[in-house]
Parts: C-alpha cells; structure tokens; sequence
DNA sequence: TTGTAAGCGTTATCAG
DNA sequence: CTGATAACGCTTACAA
C-alpha cells in the first residue's frame, strides 16, 4: 500500500480510503488509486487489516464432533456455507467443535474468528449458555428452548413430518409409526423432541393410530428397531424416518421380512435428495434443504457482524415433499376392509 | 503480552520468546511467564502473530466446486482434514475451489493462508501448473501426470479395482463389467483412466472377460446405463462401480429388470462404509479411507510448511475389501456350464 | 479533499 | 540469558 500511495504521490491514508471507501476520496483519484492497484495486482495484507481493524473477516463453523459417530448434517450444507461467506468477503474456517469450552474461548480469544455458527445444539446447550453471557456473535443451526436475541436457523420439524404423516394419510394409511434418534442418548435433542411431537399432534388431528420406536444411530440399530416393529405391530403399514442413518437398516429389515416397499408397506424419511435416490425403490423425502440452512445461518452471523440491529434473524424453514416410490396407497384389504379415500385421490 | 511483561518485569521479547522456545529462557522466568499467561488467560493474537511472522498458520482446502454437481468425496474427507489442522495448530479454511486462477491467487497473496490443499485434480490440471510455477506451497488429494516435486495422497486406483476383480473372479464370475465416470466430461480425471486401466489389467491377468460402460453423475445416468448394459450384455454377472453417486441408478435398473443381488448378479463399488449400508443388500465395497485422505492430505502440506526437506510425501493408499451381501458365487449354470475354481474356495 | 502519525500485538534483530 | 526496538501492513483519529 505504501509502494502504491509513493508511486501515485499521495499518502497510505489516501490509498486505504480510496480501497475501502470510509472517507470520500475525489474522483480522480479514487480511480488512479485502484487502477494502479489493478496495474500491480495489489492484495491487501490479510494480517495488517485483522490488527489494525481488530476484525479478522473470519468466521467458525464449529461441526460437532465425531460423539455420534455418524452425524446426519450432509456436506452440502458445508459448502453452503463456505460459498455465502466467501460472496461476503469472509473465509469459513471448518472446526470439528471441541466439546471443551477452553478450546472455543481459545479460538475467539486469540481474535482468529469474529464470530460462530453452532451446529447441532441441544434444547439446553452450555455452549450457547457461554457465548450468550459473553456476548459473543453467533448464529445456531437448529434451537434451543430459549433462544431470546439468538439468530438461528432450523427445520420446522412439526411441519416437515405434518408434511409425511399428510401424504401417508392421503394414501390410505392410517396405522403410523415413526422412527427417530434414540432418545436415552439424545435427550434433549431439539429436533428428535420436536419430531416426536409433531407426528402425535399430526397423527391425532388426523384421528389415526400412531406410535414411535427410537432407535440408535447405526444401520444396525435401524434393522434391529425395524425387525421388532414388525412383529409388534404388524398391522403398521407407514412408517416416518428422521435419522437417514438408519434408513439401509429399515430397507434391509423389510426386505428380510419380506415386505415390499411400497406394496405392503410406504416409507417417507427427512432426507437429502442424494440419499432418496440412492435407495431402491427411490425413496419419498420431506427435503433436508441443507445448503440454503448453511446460507442463512452463514449470512445472518454476518450481518450481525456487520452491526446489524434489530431482532435476531430465527427462522424455522418450511419443507416440501417429494414423492418417490416408496410410497403407495394402502393395499392390504385385511387392513381397513375397502380403500375407502384413497381410491380416487390425484397425484399432487 | 505487554502487560504480562510489566506485570512480571521483564521485557516483551522476553515473554514471547518463553512463550515460542525460539531462544533459550532461564527455567525460572520461562515458568513465571507461562504461569502468569496461564493466570491472565492470556492468548497471543491471532493477527499480530501473523503479521510479524508473515505466516498465518491456516490453510485452505480448495473443494471443488459444484461443477460436477454432486461430488465424490464425502463429508469424512473434511473432518478429518480439519482435526489434523488443528491438532497441529492450524486453522482450516474450506473454500468452494474458484475455478478461477484469479481468485486463487487473491487468497494466497493476501497472506490469508499459507498453503493449499487441492481436491479433484485433473491429470493435467492448470492450477498446479500455476501454483508449482510459483514455488507455492501446496498438496493435492489425487495427482497428475507430472507430480515432480509435489506431495499429494491418492487412492491406488488400480489395486482398488484389482481387489474388487480378484473377489468377483474367486467367486466365480467371469463376465464382469465396470461402470465409471462419464469420459466425455472427465477427460483427464486421474481416476477414471487410472480405474480403467486398471481394470483391463485385472481381467486380462485372470484371463477373464472385462469391459466397461462409462455413466454420468447422477442416479438417472446409472439406471439407463445399467439397463442397456443388461440387454447388450445380458451374460455379464459381475459389475464395479467406482463413483457411488450412481448406485441407486444401478440398484434400481437391476431390480426393474428383475435381476437379484448378488443371485443373479453381483457388484462391488468403491464406496464409503456409510453407502454400503444404506443399500439393499449391503454393499461390498472396497472402502474409500476419506478421513485417512484428508488427513494425509493435510499433515504433509503442514511438513512443508514447517520446512521439511527432503522428498515430496507421495502416496498411494492401499484399500481393503469388505464383503458384505451383494456380491455371492455365480450361480447360473448357463453362464460356464460349471462353477470350476469357486467350488471350494474359503471366504478370505 | 488530503496528509500525518499513532497505534494494532506480535516477532526478530541487535546489543548487551 | 535478557532488554530495547524496529519492523510487519494496515486503519483511523486528528489536522490541515
């Protein structure tokens, strides 16, 4: 900067202002300055601007830990993120979230990030409880219990499964059962709470028998819960998925138990369009719109960087569905002696 | 650091350099600092560290764009990577790989990192030619042609596919085909030729016969080619895939044609653990060690920066095979009139 | 509209 | 073994 503001006769202040704009600078000049900038392929010095500004133009996606072993989070919303933050002039530095606070405060402390996005936050989480005393910027994927002047972005869970428990009924279906996180090991989990809820609220309204069955984070905890779903209660003929971790274990149970998807049995799981496709037959999805919740998350941090005021930014994002093959109309007579509404329902 | 200096009565360099070991301290005064930083909560900064080191101890991981629309790599691929960053001190940035030289270049001259790791590098691929140009720093995931001088960690393409051949031919099947990426708009990728080549050594060293159908990306791609695969070649009984994005084509093709996994034909894909159990059956995959990948991929780019000497870090990893249920012995008696050397054979 | 100069928090050189 | 002190490259009052 100083090479530049020499070789055009005018000092760094002039150079700086003329870049960043946060004096008027004359015409003429702002114009030579950026051209010889262009001429000489000038970058501004990333560490220079950090400690002179005290803002690093860096934020934090804090990725929980491998605890789960699998999470359900998919890539796409990394590179949502990464892409909004870039188009924003911010880099996105990826930490697997250390569980310890010692290791975020470390992190912000050390002025390397102006701010966090949270992923996977529970009902009543110490990390929020940490970051909201210190009033440190962050935004949340997903909710907590109390999220006063908290920016975040979630799934509207109720509705997402109000969607599936919906399109089941609409075929026929009236005996549910949905299968979600295990609940010894995720108390306290927002959106297996809020799941739960929604499919009693939205089986009920609908005057239909539904139930739940938890299951652990495996293909195998899905096979497992499957099989003795199946033995329970025999008469189910929907089930609703919100882990898509278990899916290959629900598939393979049925298919051993040899009930055919969707002719015996339809299947309607919250998932990403790359999972649905890859299951045969195609699975019905309640879409996971992973990469536009990284945007938003990524973009309300931001704007709350940049001193927005007013509320917090909280949206719970509406779903839509998808309807695949794996989802059918009632078959099995035994069930409710006639398909009574079903028979001349249009496709939606 | 002033302060702790003041506070214990010694000079700044004195506390920066007990802090950084880079010249001697007495025990005593090295002790009272770090104790007195420790008391403090003391965290050097972020920016002022850089700026006088010139050195920002973070690196980018250059993800490839959404060119190809769905990507190969999986998610395990970046956690790993970022784990390893920060046990040794480094910070991840995850950027959506500009296509763009220019804006490449904008993040390194920025001093904003400092180095890069490059995912998805084609064999000839013109921005390692532009960073090796510029005596950069920088690793690739995948390698090229030329790799002078140049770190990188890759899968050993033709071992992958020879081990996927080889538990095929032990099972007795002697019709295989293999599914890969689409030429026309991969031309170059190092995978697709080195999984090709690879695979007409495999067969043609077992004297089996091998050829291949190339497909695009996604799942539609995977069913039409899978389903004329099946009418041109109906006698094939063995497929590999090595891009998993297409395996719900080929699953669903198969089943549409009503051929049984593994009884009426079997596949092996390469493929991540988590894939394999979502299908039905579970997939034998020869397993894509991503975490390892990204890993690998980082720690040697740190080696350099830290002033390794020596030889670039070149590796191919070595894959294992996991045999789950979609691949079994041949079992039509048309296809060789008998099942010669699959008889006997014990599960290795 | 522009220039001057004081930081920002480290590192590293040069003397003791 | 330790202290001063000059960078590092930029931002931003304060003056003019």
């Amino acid at each position: 900067m100083t090479e530049i503001a020499n070789r055009l006769g005018v000092s760094v202040s002039t150079v700086s202002y003329a870049l960043s704009g946060r004096r008027t600078v004359s015409e003429g000049t702002r114009r030579r300055v950026l051209a010889e900038m262009e001429r000489a392929n000038f970058q501004p010095n990333a560490a220079g601007r950090a400690l002179a500004s005290r803002r690093s133009r860096t934020i934090a996606l804090l990725y929980p830990a491998g605890d789960h072993g699998l999470t359900t989070m998919p890539l796409e919303f990394v590179i949502g993120a990464a892409e909004v933050a870039s188009k924003l002039g911010y880099a996105l530095v990826v930490s697997t979230s250390p569980a310890e606070d010692e290791q975020i405060l470390s992190l912000i402390q050390r002025g390397a990030v102006d701010g966090l996005v949270l992923m996977e936050v529970a009902l009543r989480d110490p990390r929020v409880e940490m970051l909201r005393a210190r009033q440190y910027p962050f935004t949340m994927i997903g909710h907590c219990s109390d999220n006063a002047g908290i920016s975040f972005v979630d799934l509207d869970f109720p509705q997402a499964i109000d969607q599936a428990v919906s399109e089941l009924h609409r075929l026929g279906h009236r005996r549910l059962v949905l299968i979600d996180r295990d609940t010894e090991t995720e108390s306290g989990y927002g959106p297996s709470v809020r799941s739960r809820q929604g499919f009693y609220l939205s089986t009920l309204a609908r005057g239909i028998h539904g139930f739940h069955f938890s299951s652990g984070p495996t293909a195998q905890d899905g096979y497992r819960v499957t099989s003795s779903l199946l033995i329970a209660n025999p008469e189910v003929t929907g089930i609703v998925i919100t882990n898509s971790d278990v899916l290959g274990g629900v598939f393979n149970a049925l298919h051993d138990s040899h009930m055919a998807i969707p002719d015996d049995i339809s299947i309607v799981a919250i998932a990403s369009r790359r999972i649905a496709e890859l299951m045969v037959p195609p699975l019905t999805t309640v879409d996971f719109p992973a990469a536009e919740m990284g945007r938003i998350g990524v973009e309300s941090l931001i704007a709350q960087l940049e001193g927005e005021t007013g509320p917090p930014n909280q949206r719970c994002l509406q779903t839509g569905i998808t309807v695949r093959q794996s989802t059918g109309p009632v078959k099995s007579a035994a069930e409710h002696g006639r398909k009574d509404d079903t028979a001349m329902v249009q496709s939606s």
